[in-house]
DNA sequence: TCATTTATGCTCAATCTGAGCATTGTGCCG
DNA sequence: CGGCACAATGCTCAGATTGAGCATAAATGA
């Protein structure tokens, strides 16, 4: 059935020659105590010993769907419960791969999960970790991360070493765009080109392979690095996710069956790495009718008891559904 | 390097088990005279003789990067310049797909790519078709489309055809959300949603694998079949561009160098398959700063000319990267 | 009891949106 | 040549949404 006409190389998707090596891998995210978790494993390094990378395996054929194999697959492995599964991203990229296996084009196909518990923490090998430890300039809850200074002045540097002028403006170009270097706001969404700006800067210890081998001073301003190229799935991941929570109510995936408002806010905060104002979130929860009143109040903590609410199952049926549009507010810290 | 531990298979990116069928497949959008157009392909059917499908073709390992590979790729068998491209979806459905080349998985990683022009259509085997002939419940511009009766009537059969009743209501919810029976809004960027709603029902004759014995009568109603699962991808397609005009400049990738603020309108409606509301668009381009004038203005056509404007690259380093809101309005035809 | 802390209610100005009316240039038709 | 039809463009306005803050309520703990 293979078969070029006229020009097109016109090819039944299913007969296709050059058969490749196809991984998926999954980002599963957690929040807790209003802290954003992923899961991680600890895989065979590539310079080194072991390092932490996301939990990946083959693409098996015995599952009709992608995304269906990927989740029998993880919730027999892991016992958790993959609530909300969304095909994040297909990376091919050669070079950046861990290592090519001969002649073999390797794919990863990357899943978003969010979970709701942390049980499989239990698991050997398997641990949850604060994405920002992976990505500390993201997370801006607590005022402007220390680390973007340093990371700042490397980039600049690196906009400035270029060989062509040029490009050296187009570099800086990016800087203002993704980094907000020069007058430029901070877009939180922007994770993945953030991430992509520092790899071809050569920050990222990952991009010589040197995962296993990053100083303590370097994890210091750019993050603890991954196995593979695994902290950029991880990157997309929470751009993907970020973008998502303002516009569907996909946040509740990762809360209790009950819970506070506060909790709730917490939790799109922990995700987009920035402070919300906090009456103006609970109009907007209020006006939208994501939740719904519990007779339950919470107890025990300091100040006035707050009530407990749960999620509105119903407006995934109504139109459009609704997300958290996210306005920063000055409260830090 | 493949290694199962503790209930973990980690596998290393590049080195897996498996190896699988991997094809691209593009969906080259162009925008002429107001209308959304697909570039397709003649592919030997799976039925009958030969069929309408997407260009595709197989991942070629030469290229450093897929997206690469898929550009320079089209580039070179069209002669079709891709300004943007973006990855859509990797479907790597095992019913779904044609044919499955006994035992090996196969997965189609499609793009998403617009174009200005559309000189390729001299391409013998090629030809640009309204995409809309695929997808007839989509277009809106001139009002409800009429197609609608029939597919309603046919879904909601479908619905109340259900075994059990639990099943029924599920099915019924989803047509609400997806179609807006019963009450709800249309939301044009769920395109994926309702093909899949359609197939699922059976409405779609690639389903069963009968895309060329598609009766006339289907397709006025239905829509015009495509081989293998392509009408999935462009839907995922119009889907993601709907999505993304409103909120990224992506619409101009489409445009001639100097345009018309009104051919710009109608280029974002060809798109979302809704009028809008004429002075408030304008208000927004100019709100935005979307694009600046020329000196020159049209000529020759009824009515008071218009004034040619040409977009403002800068805004793409502009923050936040603007797009288009959305507001339908009453006009029609 | 009072200070502290958190939850919750409410107000207000600025801006944004959706809708429509009015005016301005052109080509075209008697 | 005057007037008409037709788009393009300018402008207004009420209602809804947003961003920010003040005020009050209901707990805990010294």
């Amino acid at each position: 059935m293979t078969r070029a006409q006229d020009g097109f190389a016109v090819e039944a998707a299913g007969a296709l020659p050059n058969p490749s090596a196809v991984g998926l891998v999954a980002v599963i995210v957690a929040a807790t105590d209003g802290e954003p978790r992923a899961l991680t494993v600890r895989v065979p390094g590539q310079a080194t010993g072991r390092e932490t990378g996301l939990p990946a395996g083959p693409l098996v054929p015995e599952h009709p769907t992608l995304e269906r194999g990927l989740r029998a697959w993880v919730e027999r492995q892991t016992q958790q419960r993959l609530g909300y599964v969304e095909q994040l991203y297909t990376f091919g990229d050669r070079d950046r791969q861990g290592d090519d296996s001969g002649g073999l084009h390797s794919l990863s196909v990357a899943y978003l999960a969010l979970v709701r518990e942390m049980r499989s923490a239990a698991l050997a090998e398997a641990s949850w970790h604060n994405w920002y430890a992976f990505l500390p300039w993201e997370d801006w809850r607590a005022g402007r991360p220390a680390t973007l200074d340093g990371i700042e002045a490397k980039l600049l540097a690196w906009a400035a070493g270029a060989s062509d002028p040029k490009v050296g403006r187009r570099r800086e170009d990016r800087l203002g765009l993704t980094f907000g270097i020069g007058g430029g706001a901070w877009n939180e969404e922007r994770v993945l080109e953030r991430y992509e700006l520092l790899f071809e800067a050569g920050l990222i210890p990952e991009a010589q392979g040197q995962a296993g081998e990053a100083r303590v001073a370097d994890i210091a301003t750019t993050g603890r690095p991954m196995a593979f190229d695994h902290r950029r799935v991880l990157a997309t991941a929470i751009g993907r996710l970020r973008g998502k929570i303002k516009y569907r109510p996909v946040v509740f995936e990762l809360m209790p069956p009950t819970f506070t408002l506060f909790q709730l806010q917490r939790t799109v905060e922990a995700l987009s790495g920035a402070n919300l104002h906090k009456q103006n979130f609970r109009r907007l929860v209020a006006q939208q009718g994501l939740v719904e009143e519990t007779d339950e109040v919470t107890s025990g903590a300091a100040g006035r008891p707050a009530r407990l609410v749960r999620f509105r199952r119903e407006v995934l049926l109504e139109r459009p559904a609704p997300g958290f549009r996210l306005t920063p507010s000055r409260r830090s810290s």
